[in-house]
DNA sequence: GAGCAATAATTGGTGACGTCAATAGTTGTT
DNA sequence: AACAACTATTGACGTCACCAATTATTGCTC
């Protein structure tokens, strides 16, 4: 059951064994698995999504967080404290995974919860200093991922690309 | 006769690419989450990335497959057989999700395990005749998929990103 | 002003997913 | 003949997205 839901595990039966096997494909610029899959723009922001999610979080491991909270850590950083609800929206999170991200920063004492004045429903999330702190020391560490992860554009084309990504995400 | 291997190195024909073709958006936005978070490259793509598998399983649902089955049936579509371990390193999945993935397909009829001639350690993976049938039914509206994604940009836009993006995730 | 729908935070469960460790069978090398 | 490297495979573990249900509180409405 590791995988699969959709099925239970399959022992391949006995198959015929054909001579015909693969045909040699020269490699010219037409390499037929670029056409079939490197051509979707949405299968490549899918792959890129993957590979600069593994990056942020091996670069945050020796700190003990993940790419969540770091997100929530920096949301925070701008907004000077946030509603749950807020959070959940704007990162794009479940609320149900709000509550153990902002569990997790409260237990290592990057945030806090304060009791909002105007709904007493809602739950405030403030940045302590120790939050502030972190932020500051990994700063430039933390651009240095992203750095890496767009090695092969120079700076024009990371701006467009950024620009490119800002248009395509900030639909409401 | 040897198979066509791995191909190591894939040097993406030259485009020019400038930010001509976007018009950058007026960071009129004081938004703060917009500094926060917004202005990191890696993170709009890791966030992108997560909006586009998760459109493009929506998309599949009712078909019973995933996004990973259908980029191995992609992938096999302009391939015509690939040993699993090709899978693997081209579609950057660990080994033992291909083993899942291909039962799964192979449990629809969509694909066929063959047993390679060169290597009886290697296992042959190929298109059934029902695997290119839904590929057809399907390719319309996969497209659409990414149509909807990219629905803020322009076609110069679009090409302009797909350019960017693969480039960046060519890299070795 | 008393019910009633809506909302915020929370808990729990489920399936999908990435990663690693280990194994059996096979190949190439020495 | 022995040994290292490789292929497919199984299994386990932790993370994550998604959904349902609960509790406390708010706003609406009749």
């Amino acid at each position: 059951m590791s995988h699969a839901g959709i099925c239970t595990s399959y022992r391949p039966r006995e198959l015929a064994i054909t001579s015909q096997h693969v045909t040699p494909k020269p490699m010219d610029a037409e390499e037929p698995w670029m056409r079939g899959l490197h051509a979707d723009t949405g299968y490549l922001l899918y792959r890129l999504g993957l590979r600069s999610g593994q990056l942020f979080n091996t670069f945050l491991q020796e700190s003990g967080l993940r790419l969540r909270h770091y997100a929530v850590l920096r949301y925070l950083a701008g907004a000077e404290g946030a509603l749950q609800r807020e959070l959940s929206t704007r990162l794009g999170y479940d609320p149900s995974a709000i509550v153990g991200l902002v569990d997790d920063l409260e237990r290592l004492g990057m945030t806090e919860r304060r009791p909002s004045p105007d709904d007493r429903r809602s739950k405030i999330v403030v940045l302590t200093e120790d939050g502030r702190a972190f932020l500051r020391g990994t700063d430039e560490a933390g651009r240095r991922v992203t750095n890496d992860l767009l090695a092969p554009l120079d700076t024009a084309e990371r701006e467009t690309l950024q620009a490119l990504l800002l248009r395509v995400v900030d639909r409401p």
